[in-house]
DNA sequence: ATGAGACCCTGCAAGC
DNA sequence: TGCTTGCAGGGTCTCA
């Protein structure tokens, strides 16, 4: 399930693929996928445009063609790839740009839940998924105190803070357990009364954890693969995430797993050690 | 304003 | 063995 890192890998791969190239058609076999505008604007408003580069923001793979740009998001298992354009299509394939050179991106999508937006570029900053988005967690600008202030007003557990795209962008449910487990801070203790020391902790796991799966890859625990097919290497990192009977790597206590917010949360209780009234202690285990 | 829960969807695992 | 059921997950929406 791509998150910051994720994407950020497929950014890479289809930047230096599809740079400088021009899509020639489009074909859009699921209409749930593509948002705004209607197809047939969609398709006909691609026809002939170059690719200048990709960017991305949060979870968001912003794809820059002269003045517009098409807001693609994978959500759970999206996934592109660039092929022969007469090869085989695999099942799930919901969206194929054809390209110069015989070449086809494609779009695949089990779950069907992406969705890809096409406006103009100067219209990025009303889009609401984007206009909603916190800091970039890797920016300068994330920081203890832009964190803190964040958190002031949230009374609710830290993880679903978190996973608040709003508060920072980018983090998902695996690195979320995993950012918290290196901050040894329990997920479900109140988002506004950590300590400095917590909330400066959280921020360094932060950065560290997505900056290093960045550079391995990214994680893949499902079917996640960036755009040149490979496959992330950071879920040999995973310290906690998936990890629920095994030993803390830290401790040796075992990781358990219980629900925060919503999400299944893994925990090491010996090393997050859990708020009053918490759910997921050494007592209770599981649920 | 915040936060919890439903919803979208499919594949897979567990249970009978 | 074959069926049914429930779960996983991100973001958006509704409701309290």
């Amino acid at each position: 399930m791509p998150e910051l890192p994720e994407v950020e890998t497929v950014r890479r791969g289809l930047d230096s693929l599809l740079a400088g190239r021009v899509i020639l058609d489009v074909h859009v076999h699921l209409a749930r996928i593509v948002r705004q505008p209607d197809v047939d604007t969609f398709t006909t408003l691609l026809r002939g445009k170059r690719i200048e580069r990709v960017r991305r923001r949060g979870k968001y793979l912003l794809i820059d063609l002269d003045g517009w740009t098409l807001v693609s998001h994978l959500r759970m298992e999206g996934r592109y790839g660039v092929f022969a354009a007469d090869g085989e299509v695999a099942p799930h394939t919901h969206v194929r740009f054809r390209l110069d050179r015989g070449e086809e991106l494609r779009y695949r999508d089990v779950r069907q839940f992406g969705t890809m937006d096409l406006l103009p570029t100067v219209e990025l900053d009303v889009h609401r998924g984007l206009a909603a988005l916190g800091v970039e967690p890797l920016a300068d600008a994330f920081d203890e105190t832009e964190l803190e202030g964040k958190l002031r007003s949230r009374s609710g557990a830290i993880k679903g803070a978190l996973l608040d795209q709003s508060v920072v962008a980018g983090i998902g449910n695996i690195y979320a357990d995993e950012i918290l487990f290196a901050a040894k801070v329990h997920p479900e203790r109140a988002a506004n009364r950590l300590t400095r020391n917590q909330t400066r902790e959280i921020v360094r796991a932060t950065k560290l954890i997505l900056a290093a799966s960045i550079e391995q890859g990214g994680s893949s625990v499902k079917s996640y693969v960036d755009g040149f097919g490979e496959q992330g290497q950071f879920q040999f990192a995973l310290r906690v995430y998936g990890r629920d009977g095994l030993p803390c790597d830290y401790c040796g206590s075992l990781i358990r797993k219980g629900r925060v917010a919503g999400r299944g949360t893994h925990v090491c209780v010996a090393c997050q050690t859990p708020p009053r009234g918490a759910r997921i202690t050494s007592r209770t285990g599981s649920e």
